[in-house]
RNA sequence: GCCCGAGUGGUGAAAUUGGUAGACACAACGGACUUAAAAUCCGUCGGGGGGAAACCUCCGUACCGGUUCGAUUCCGGUCUCGGGCACCA
């Protein structure tokens, strides 16, 4: 056996093993219990991060895992190919998104191969080639006559300059990043998904997503937004105090608004409006100053963060509206914080109950009117205190017949008075807003609509799908190329045959990463969307794996398609992933220094020497190029921005595959961030060499038969229990818990004590521990574990091999040990008979040494016996 | 601003159901081997105090408080960092 470790070679020969015997291809029947392991696929930026070997790691040690429990593992691969990068590429470049992209494709291909995953290449989609959207299209035109696709106008950036629409993360401090003019909001007709209608499915659904995290589950139950309210309004009056805007308004004409809050309508001080909102229009007609604030709040982006941020501001409106229970005049503000596209547009301000609306009611010294009460706490308008908005604990006060009534009975009380007066009613909202998926890009999926002069919004029919989309053409930043191309949008309309413009937008990308898992079941398949055979076979997905960030969008959409499909018979069961994994980043240590403009000059960790002091101590770092000091930065996650990424590539090529493997799963458990180390890499390949040598020593000296019965010495019996104590760790770790670095700990401390156990009579228990040691590890270095079992049996294929399992017999113990407490600290231990009763064992731990010691002739007060585990004494 | 997480030695982390805090590694330091270096192997390694030593003892899981025989773990509050906020993917 060659005694030396040599990464290259034996992952080439296993690589070349695995693809000769067709190892990973997912067969579409047997009787093995199928597992569908998905990893969430890339975005072909051009090459591979650490975040992508990190991912795709963790998905094939599940899919090998799983493979040696039994069952028969799909783990496909495909790629998210339409996207915002490839055009920017595009322009940098003057290449073509399609070339970009495809070439982009081919190369991390290639690197996927060289990390050894066990993939089905067979099914490998890309969604920017027709085959794939065509079916996309297909749903969508079935949605729209089912009118669960719609049309209305929503709002985007606009950059005046580009005279373009730009994504939110091109909006740089509220300009756009290429213009750098200020970015205005524009109102433009898209198409909308109509998710909200399957809100309440989608919440209650949650319910049933035992394998998901519960911090996810609360992300989308949160964003979902299910409250419990009441929507009312105010008449506005066309007399009065509007008389000077009266011959614009109708004799009555209402302003509906959403409150969750009804217990403190009382309170309620103004009105605030959107910018957008019809009254304000309105109002702003006779007003140039109002006018030219509502032109100010249209400056800036649309990002929800941003609003919510920003300084709120507002404006009188000069309209009077008539509150409906105390039939008051209260004032109607333009206020910067209310959003036109949600609820109403328009709000009841209570500025005794809201934080937002005390602030803003301070700034321009608008009433404040006490409504709700804590007991035991003094209201004072000087400055807001916490329990202002306690609607638990608060009871009605300065609100007439409804003093004194609690949040629910003065919510019920309420309503039905506004009920009475056909003013308002309880209603359900949703936070949850439909979805937007027009895009006036030109790298993505043709909307499958055709504008007709005289029949209107026509969906594609199936016979004219797919819309292809041309592939030969480099955008110039400015607006949508195929609204510039007549050979594109000139057509004729499908129902009357005449002249008729096709849409020219196209669709949101995460439109085509919704159902993408379920397209791997039968990718090939040109007959339908999916193949409801093979849909049944392998849906819903057992294993879901992608990183925290996509928590709530993504995971939502795909849940909504999965929905969608189902509703049109295509997919079975409710939901589309059964357990979800959320992978931390990966993080490194960033450097810099600070250049003469002011900007910094981020230097890659990989051309810096940090130097410590005697204790490990980091005490500063220089460049290597030239020996002069950098700043140390913060640790943060590995981008292009930072110059912080390490390339997977070096890492492969220097260490191996198997090694940048180890190193990922043993750093820290997978749902955490984990921190690059180049000596922690080193270690990982340090363990490595250390059990490949182990295996080499023992091999050079003959291979046995695994021990497998007899008499054994107390040394051999030890070992052979710590053996199957790790094996049944490990099998819990990499099944159950997923805690890959806790499974790899176990075999390094298994592995430890096998070389330290040296009887020659005892070989037999030796090859029993080492083929476990290399079993146990397939899943996550399966290179070099292929390489070792060959060692170890000859003849044999790892492929072909179970998972160890644990031997009860080698777990049996006579004695166990328990630990001592006196007062909840550690004071000794003790041994004892395996089934001593709790008594004898009080009764031998009181005899002990340490406890005899504190009780100084004392007695107990209390005795604390944890079966298994522990005496706590208390003294 | 809102929603969701996280915080443990010099570092990454472990402690699985409230039960021995720091497993396993990395770095550092000391030693062996070597002409030397690399590699490898052995040892020390949270902090304070006591002891020649074996060892004893107090403190310690971001911070403040609570529940409990016992809290890294549960509860209330604070701070800091990270993810998301609907057109990045």
């Amino acid at each position: 056996m060659q005694p030396n470790y040599l990464p290259s070679t034996i992952e080439q020969q296993a690589q070349q093993h695995w693809d000769s015997r067709q190892a990973f291809k997912a067969a579409e029947s047997g009787d093995k219990p199928k597992y569908y392991c998905l990893s969430m696929f890339p975005y072909p930026s051009g090459k591979l991060h650490m975040g992508h070997v990190r991912n795709y790691t963790i998905g094939d040690v599940l899919s090998r895992y799983h493979r040696m429990k039994g069952f028969e593992v799909m783990q496909p691969m495909g790629w998210d190919a339409f996207g915002l990068p490839a055009e920017n590429a595009a322009m940098a470049n003057n290449v073509p998104p399609a070339a970009w992209t495809y070439s982009n494709i081919e190369y991390m291909k290639q690197q996927l191969k060289a990390l050894g995953l066990g993939i089905d290449w067979s099914r490998e989609v890309k969604t920017c080639t027709p085959e794939y959207y065509r079916w996309e299209q297909w749903l969508f035109t079935r949605l729209f006559e089912k009118g669960v696709i719609y049309k209305k106008t929503a709002v985007v950036n606009w950059d005046p300059v580009d005279n373009t629409v730009l994504a939110n993360e091109q909006v740089i401090d509220g300009r756009g990043w290429r213009s750098g003019a200020v970015v205005e909001k524009r109102d433009i007709p898209m198409y909308f998904f109509r998710i909200t209608q399957y809100a309440d499915e989608l919440l209650s659904g949650l319910d049933q997503l035992d394998g998901w995290p519960e911090q996810v589950k609360t992300m989308q139950a949160n964003w979902i937004g299910k409250s419990f309210g009441v929507r009312f309004a105010f008449e506005v009056a066309a007399a009065g105090d509007n008389a000077a805007i009266s011959h614009q308004l109708p004799a009555t004409e209402l302003l509906w608004v959403y409150t969750t809050r009804a217990d403190t309508i009382m309170g309620v001080t103004f009105v605030a409006v959107a910018a957008e909102h019809p009254l304000a229009t309105r109002a702003a007609q006779n007003n140039p100053a109002l006018a030219a604030f509502i032109e100010e709040c249209k400056q800036g982006g649309v990002a929800e963060a941003d609003i919510a941020t920003m300084e709120k501001k507002g404006m009188d409106t000069g309209i009077k509206v008539t509150h409906p229970l105390t039939g008051e005049q209260v004032p109607v503000w333009v206020g910067n914080y209310v959003l036109m596209g949600y609820g109403e547009g328009a709000v009841m301000a209570v500025p005794a109950h809201d934080e937002r609306d005390f602030g803003f009611a301070k700034k321009y010294n608008l009433p404040i009117k006490q409504s709700i009460q804590v007991a035991g706490e003094t209201f004072s308008t000087d400055a807001w205190a916490e329990w202002y908005g306690d609607k638990e604990q608060g009871v009605c006060v300065n609100s007439g017949k409804y003093d004194g009534l609690s949040y629910d009975q003065a919510i019920d009380a309420i309503a039905a008075d506004l009920a009475a007066k056909d003013l308002g009613e309880k209603k359900v909202q949703f936070r949850l807003r439909d979805w937007g998926i027009s895009r006036q890009r030109y790298w993505g999926c043709p909307i499958p609509i055709i504008h007709c002069p005289s029949c209107g919004d026509v969906a594609v029919p199936d016979d004219q799908l797919p819309v292809v989309l041309p592939e030969d053409v480099v955008p110039d930043g400015a607006g949508s190329p195929l609204a510039k191309m007549p050979s594109f949008y000139e057509c004729s309309c499908p129902k009357c045959g005449g002249a008729a413009r096709r849409e020219t937008d196209t669709m949101d990308t995460f439109v085509e990463s919704s159902w993408y898992y379920a397209r791997y079941a039968s990718p090939q398949c040109d007959t339908g969307m999916v193949d409801k055979a093979a849909a049944q076979r392998w849906l819903p997905v057992d294993q879901y794996i992608g990183g925290i960030e996509h928590a709530i969008l993504h995971l939502l959409y795909a849940r909504f398609f999965h929905k969608l499909m189902r509703d049109e018979g295509l997919v079975p069961g409710d939901e589309p992933f059964k357990n979800l994994l959320t992978q931390g980043m990966v993080i490194a240590p960033t450097f810099y220094r600070d250049e003469p403009n002011g900007k910094k000059l981020w230097i890659n960790p990989a051309e810096v020497d940090v130097a410590t002091d005697e204790r490990g101590r980091p005490t500063g770092a220089v460049l290597k190029a030239d020996g002069q000091p950098v700043v140390i930065g913060g640790t943060e996650k590995m981008s292009k921005s930072k110059n912080n990424g390490v390339d997977p590539q070096a890492i492969i090529d220097e260490f191996g595959a198997d090694t940048a493997r180890l190193f990922m799963m043993f750093a820290a458990p997978p749902d955490q961030s984990l921190e690059w180390s180049d000596a922690g890499v080193e270690g990982a390949f340090r363990f490595l060499k250390r059990v490949w040598k182990a295996v080499s020593d023992h091999v050079e000296q003959g291979v046995v038969a695994a021990y497998s019965g007899g008499e054994l010495s107390a040394a051999a019996k030890a070992l052979r229990f710590q053996l199957h104590q790790t094996i049944a760790k490990v099998d819990d770790d990499l099944g159950r818990r997923k805690t890959f670095n806790t499974a790899i700990a176990a075999n390094m401390e298994l592995l430890n004590a096998l070389v330290k156990f040296n009887e020659v009579a005892s070989r037999n228990v030796v090859q029993e521990a080492l083929e476990a040691i290399v079993l146990m590890l397939t899943p996550i270095v399966p290179h070099m574990s292929q390489a070792l079992w060959s060692e170890l049996r000859p003849g044999s294929d790892l492929l072909d091999q179970s998972f160890p399992k644990a031997d009860p017999a080698a777990l049996v113990q006579d004695e166990i040990e328990l630990v001592i407490q006196i007062n909840g600290k550690l004071r000794g231990s003790l041994r004892v008979s395996k089934d001593a009763d709790k008594a004898t064992i009080e009764q031998l731990a009181l005899a002990h040494e340490a406890v005899q010691k504190q009780l100084a002739g004392g007695t107990a007060k209390k005795v604390v016996v944890v079966p298994g585990r522990l005496i706590n004494v208390v003294i």
